[in-house]
DNA sequence: CTCTTGACTGAGG
DNA sequence: GCCTCAGCCAAGA
């Protein structure tokens, strides 16, 4: 059965919440995941609505690990410090070692 | 139904 | 390595 467009959001939401401390992804992975890799965009449209939930949202950014839904946060370094905080280093809004905090679900998962 | 917008990505210059 | 263009899909007006 095919609900993909349906679920989209709440599979999107259910990713972000699987991605582990100190990790981070990138909205290509997750739609890829999602079967919907051309989708990407629509992950971070998700995760506009991820606004208020449990959705760590800011453990996702683009493929360049640069922290490009920063802006969509309360703060405007609001998203930096949560990364910060799990020990991500991020510097000008770009994740620092990223191919060290990279987490991909469709290899991991 | 059509058009616009968007937290993206890959390819080309 | 950086900049620009085009493709992609879904939601809102």
């Amino acid at each position: 059965m095919k609900q993909e467009t349906l679920n989209f959001f709440d599979k999107v939401y259910e990713v972000a919440r699987l991605i582990p401390y100190g990790r981070v992804t990138s909205y290509g992975a997750i739609a890829n995941y999602l079967g919907a890799k051309r989708s990407a965009r629509m992950v971070g449209y998700a995760m506009n609505g991820s606004a208020g939930k449990d959705v760590p949202a800011h453990r996702v950014v683009n493929r360049k690990g640069l922290l490009t839904g920063k802006h969509h946060f309360d703060g405007t370094n609001l998203m930096q410090q949560l990364l910060e905080s799990e020990g991500i280093e991020v510097i000008e809004n770009q994740i620092q070692n990223l191919d060290k905090v990279y987490w991909d679900p469709a290899k991991e998962l």
